[in-house]
DNA sequence: AAATATAATGAACAATTATTCATTTAAAAA
DNA sequence: TTTTTAAATGAATAATTGTTCATTATATTT
């Protein structure tokens, strides 16, 4: 099979989410994505062996893209806590912004879809957020007591949940909400 | 139709919860949901009508029981630091120890069989939490320019994570660990 | 114990959804 | 333009899964 259209599996993807988003992935049938997408049900079948393949696909596609998004405008040289709410924010933007990627990979990761090696990718996305917490460390800015799982856990659990309120209309997120947030994200993690 | 065996529902909610933490709701089918409840296919719909309306049902189930667990041992004449640390911890180990309901309260949240009556339901969770809140800001413990939702989402989205790396395997979680992360939780929340 | 009522069963049926493939459409090469 | 090749279509088929119901087992009443 010679390569196919880039472009059209870009936007398959898109539609895939954007149905998963709404309806998560026992909503997906293979009919809907097609008519979302501007497509045949036979069409489908040309780019992706089958519904798994896709989902599988899909899922790899999404870890590749992911951690440049999160360290745009990072300078070393900046000062630690201004470097870290950079990434901060980046994160957030991206869950905001992105928020059916998070879907599916949740659901995905529960979902008889899932293949061990699949399970394996999900923990490197993490590596590059804990060199920055090495860094804080080093210039004991953060405290030395807590190991950086921890840390890393309340900083990505907090961003979480205020994307998910965001997205569901729940709670606003404003330049003045964002500022506080980091600041209680700091005075968590702060020497 | 006459009241059924309630222990019987109660089997098929356990379940359900089983295999929708293992496989999510797309995973879920009658036929399985019977299987591991040592049923047959059919009498599952001698207490649930359908499919859907026993998604319902556990879900309106789910919401009923919860919200006592999270103040078991709660006594208004502690002093605040340690009524939060109480509901901190039994908030944990509510994720940890019902760690299926959180995957399927989330799935079914984003899932074709949820209505918009049930979607109303899930806010009503919270207001307890807020309660406390209220009672840190009065007694100029907790920060005062913070909304009492911004704070819920900081305490309860990094429960939320460690009870869900803890249940992965990834992330183990002791005594020592409690104290240090309420300990974090308590430096950004603090006046 | 017999009669009656209720619950449980699981194979049969219905509905939904995944997948295939003969045919059409569009593009590229001759 | 004609021929050849690749891509797209969507109705038909296959597979899966939800639901029903005639029958059997169990419990309750007389």
């Amino acid at each position: 099979m010679r390569l196919k259209d880039e472009a059209k599996i870009a936007i398959i993807y898109q539609a895939a989410l954007e149905l998963v988003g709404r309806e998560g992935i026992a909503g997906l049938t293979m009919h809907k994505l097609a008519r979302r997408a501007n497509l045949a049900t036979g069409t489908l079948y040309i780019y992706f062996k089958n519904k798994e393949a896709l989902f599988h696909s899909l899922y790899r596609h999404l870890y590749n893209r992911t951690d440049e998004r999160f360290f745009q405008g990072y300078k070393p040289d900046l000062p630690f806590r201004d470097g870290m709410k950079r990434i901060w924010i980046n994160y957030l933007r991206h869950r905001v912004e992105h928020y059916e990627e998070s879907v599916f990979l949740e659901q995905y990761a529960r979902s008889p879809y899932i293949t061990p090696e699949d399970k394996r990718l999900s923990e490197s996305m993490k590596t590059p957020f804990h060199a920055i917490i090495q860094r804080g460390k080093l210039e004991q800015l953060v405290k030395a007591d807590v190991d950086d799982e921890m840390i890393l856990l309340l900083l990505l659990g907090f961003i979480r949940e205020l994307a998910h309120e965001h997205v569901g209309g729940a709670y606003e997120i404003t330049q003045e909400r964002i500022d506080k947030a980091f600041q209680l994200s700091w005075d968590a993690v702060k020497q």
